[in-house]
DNA sequence: GAAAATTTGCAATGTTGTTGCAAGTTTTAT
DNA sequence: ATAAAACTTGCAACAACATTGCAAATTTTC
């Protein structure tokens, strides 16, 4: 690992571990999105699975990786792009998921249209039973 | 429950059972998407959890209603709006979450831009390391 | 209305994710 | 360089969510 990379570390207020560099060098190594249980397979054990768990979810809140949602109960993670602001993602991207191997990949460009407003819908932020609850 | 809409069950080849009448209902009042949660909640336990994972299942593989992926790891269903085909759905749309209560509303009209080839994606359908699978 | 086909409920089991706390590691400040 | 403070990790226990096999019950077919 690059001092370069342990610096992305270093920009988020994070210590650098073991498992922080490991975990950190999987994603950027990575060509699509990992799971949990991805990151498990390729790091032999070496760190318990809630450290797994933990770490992933302080890259989430660093904004360095973000989640992808997916069907079949496993949530994936990949590289935010930009350097999103810690709580502030800005990866309103698509994700393509390859019907042979399900491998996942951020599609940084394809953005989602804009969406019109309906009955349904007040705000681009709220549904319509909500309004209220605008400011 | 109407005629009607005992003829969904029929059509896609499916018993009517008590379970199936209620969770379809219930489809058809809801005005968002609906977790396997939700429906406990609305049938009082009268069906057996088992029951409501596999009638969900049912329901997806006859193309009734579809999976909506969420970030927190609860997937939601929502009843397709056309008669998608059993085993071959149609709803590539975008689904609108409000940041307020959560309620989750299908956008049918809102569908995803077209995809741009590039160097790790092969067709809208595979990605670039399993296009030999392709025929 | 009886036989065949399908569906349901129960019990057991598996998988995934979370929490508290003591021990270990990293960082900070001297 | 080193000790104290801050933070991170692993373990164990637990909780939530999901799946499977099988016998009993229901629905459909004839």
């Amino acid at each position: 690992m690059t001092e370069a990379q342990m610096d992305i570390l270093r920009k988020n207020g994070l210590s650098i571990t073991e498992g922080r560099k490991k975990i950190l060098e999987l994603f950027l190594d990575a060509d699509g999105a990992l799971a949990h249980a991805d990151i498990e397979k390729n790091t032999d054990a070496a760190f318990d699975r809630v450290t797994v768990y933990r770490t992933l979810q302080t890259f989430v809140e660093k904004g360095i990786i973000h989640q992808i949602p997916t069907t079949d109960n496993a949530v994936l993670y990949a590289l935010c792009k930009d350097n999103c602001a810690a709580g502030h993602h800005h990866d309103e991207h698509v994700h393509f998921i390859c019907n042979h191997c399900h491998k996942t990949i951020c599609l940084d460009d394809v953005t989602v249209p804009l969406v019109k407003l309906t009955e349904r819908i007040y705000t681009p932020a709220n549904c319509y039973g909500c309004k209220r609850y605008l400011q």
